[in-house]
DNA sequence: TAAATGACAAGTG
DNA sequence: CCACTTGCCATTT
């Protein structure tokens, strides 16, 4: 079913160890579809908060917060911080540092 | 049925 | 590093 994607999508984010990321291309690669990076944004937006998923360990390419509303931005980045995840003066997070690699670790 | 939308990404200058 | 463009693609209008 096309559901698989979605299905994959929440289980995926839901595996990201505390104190690391993923970009939304990121999931969407490891969820099986490489160019569904658009679509994993809708996912979270639209299912997030509700599942009870970590929503703000997922961030763009750029290693930066995607989120336009300013209070959403704020609480993202608080709660990273929360976990230990360090962002530089321009805002960003250190993929090399942060990215999570499923299989290693974890 | 067509056009617009968006928590994206990669390329270019 | 920033601004802009192009490619993407399911969901909404």
């Amino acid at each position: 079913m096309a559901e698989e994607f979605t299905e994959k999508v929440v289980r995926l984010i839901r595996s990201i160890p505390k104190g690391k990321v993923l970009t939304y291309g990121g999931v969407a690669a490891l969820a099986g579809n490489p160019r569904g990076s658009r679509q994993v944004s809708r996912i979270l937006h639209s299912m997030s908060r509700k599942h009870r998923l970590p929503w703000h360990r997922v961030i763009n390419s750029k290693g930066r917060i995607s989120l336009p509303h300013p209070s959403d931005y704020e609480e993202q980045r608080r709660l990273l911080e929360q976990e230990g995840v360090q962002f530089s003066l321009s805002e960003r997070i250190d993929l090399g540092t942060y990215m999570w690699i499923p299989g290693r670790e974890e």
